[in-house]
RNA sequence: GCGGGCAUCGCCAAGCGGUUAAGGCCUCGGAUUGUGGUUCCGAUACGCGUGGGUUCGAAUCCCACUGCCCGCCCCA
């Protein structure tokens, strides 16, 4: 037998454990402090859940979803979390509480592509979603939140990008001026674009492709639409966001090219972005989608937030050592030391002992690898009723009783 | 889906066609029969991703396959 973890998949090993925990904690710590709520919602979900939700334009339906059928049912392993916890919003009916709503999750999220660094087929997402806020107050608390987040885990070279899509209506404008100043060069964009020219003309702006890219500033693409024009209320949310983020002294770089690629987006949309990483340098994305709980079914509600990869997160943060225990029992008398160790672990101390009972020495030399203190228990100590207490740091040994220990 | 790179012990790694495939780390045992940071000794690949081929001879050359990594696309 020659199985392999699949490609795309990883095993979180003990040696890196303490990492995942450690985010996980500021996680919690944080987002409690914000009053936002853990929700796990289920990894797989109903298939038109994210075909509707996340879009059908999109490369994450249209091609990386790991979609299967049981029971007739078409049911797919969630590619992101904002969909699912949407529908859990409405089928538990959170919109009849007073808003806002606001949620934090953590869990494993499955797309199929091409693996490469900083991107998996099973990774991790870190999100909250916030639901019944109108004003761009919302927008800003996630935003701070993400902030406080990556700076309680001791990352601070980030680059926080925001832009504005605006609603249906200045969007719709938009597109079409897009598409007026595209066509004439329409036919000589790369084939990905020319889908996008009909499904999705908004995404062409985010072309990397350099042929494309040398068009637009050849027609002057970028100066005869230079961004989405806002309608005054766009307009005014965006402003609003600016100011807030000045207030509070959080740095961004407006990036009117920042689109994103799900299609629920409205308004608002922003990323934070690392240097230290890959050619994936997004820690950090999320914005405003006023519509989505609407297209899922239920009232039309505003809602705002943002996803975050803990492996992208983890490869920043420095590895964390693993605790050493507080004891190692060391004893030839091994029914002792199983006795000394049970009592230390009642007493919520860590330890362990020999299970081989093997020579002092040997002991000694492993309890100073995994542990901070050796307690010896020999005849001598057994018989007079005392520990050795040795400290593996400074090799000092003194005598002490049980109830001294713990 | 399209490019590029790499595959030798648990880990790092030498080897570039010719006897028994260096070395380091880790692990285990011993010197030290009840005391660990140093030192010394010993043990651990009949095997060089898999399958073919070339050759008197291949880890070393050729072909195919597989796996991993990196980049494009897209995203966290």
């Amino acid at each position: 037998m020659n199985i392999k973890a699949q490609k795309g998949t990883k095993d979180i090993l003990p040696s890196e454990i303490t990492n995942w925990q450690f985010i996980e904690d500021c996680a919690k710590k944080v987002f409690n402090k914000a009053n936002f709520k853990e929700i796990r919602t289920p990894i797989f979900e109903d298939t038109n859940l994210f075909e509707r939700g996340v879009g059908d334009t999109t490369d994450i339906v249209n091609k990386e979803m790991y979609t299967f059928t049981k029971s007739d049912r078409s049911l797919t392993l969630r590619p992101e979390n904002t969909a699912g916890v949407v529908r859990a919003y409405l089928e538990h009916n959170f919109f009849r509480e007073s808003p806002p709503i606001k949620f934090w999750y953590f869990g494993p999220m499955f797309r199929y592509e091409r693996p490469q660094a900083g991107r998996q087929r099973q990774f991790h997402q870190i999100g909250v979603e916030m639901f019944g806020v109108q004003d761009a107050s919302a927008d800003v608390e996630c935003i701070m939140l993400a902030v406080e987040f990556l700076k309680t885990l001791g990352l601070n070279d980030l680059t926080v990008e925001i832009n504005s899509l605006g609603c249906n209506t200045c969007r719709k404008e938009f597109k079409d001026e897009l598409k007026k100043a595209i066509a004439p060069f329409k036919d000589k964009l790369c084939e990905d674009c020319q889908n996008r020219y009909e499904k999705n003309p908004l995404r062409i702006l985010d072309c990397k492709n350099e042929a494309c890219n040398k068009l637009f500033e050849e027609n002057n693409l970028r100066n005869k639409v230079s961004g989405i024009k806002l309608c005054p209320e766009c307009s005014e949310h965006y402003n609003k966001l600016k100011l807030y983020l000045d207030a509070l002294n959080i740095k961004y770089i407006e990036n009117p090219y920042l689109v994103r690629g799900l299609d629920y987006y409205t308004k608002t949309v922003f990323e934070i972005k690392s240097n230290n990483l890959g050619s994936q340098n997004a820690v950090c994305g999320g914005g405003r989608y006023d519509g989505l709980v609407e297209t899922l079914g239920g009232e039309k509600t505003p809602a705002v937030g943002w996803a975050m990869g803990v492996e992208r997160l983890n490869s920043l943060i420095q590895p964390i050592e693993d605790k050493k225990l507080d004891y190692y029992v060391v004893s030839d008398n091994q029914l002792e030391a199983v006795k000394l160790t049970k009592k230390l672990r009642e007493h919520g101390l860590s330890a362990e002992f020999d299970y081989n009972s093997r020579k002092f020495a040997k002991q000694l030399e492993k309890a100073s690898k995994i542990a901070k203190k050796a307690l010896i228990l020999g005849e001598e100590e057994i018989k007079n009723n005392f520990i050795t207490v040795k400290d593996l740091n400074t090799f000092e040994q003194r005598k002490m009783n049980l109830q001294e220990l713990i």
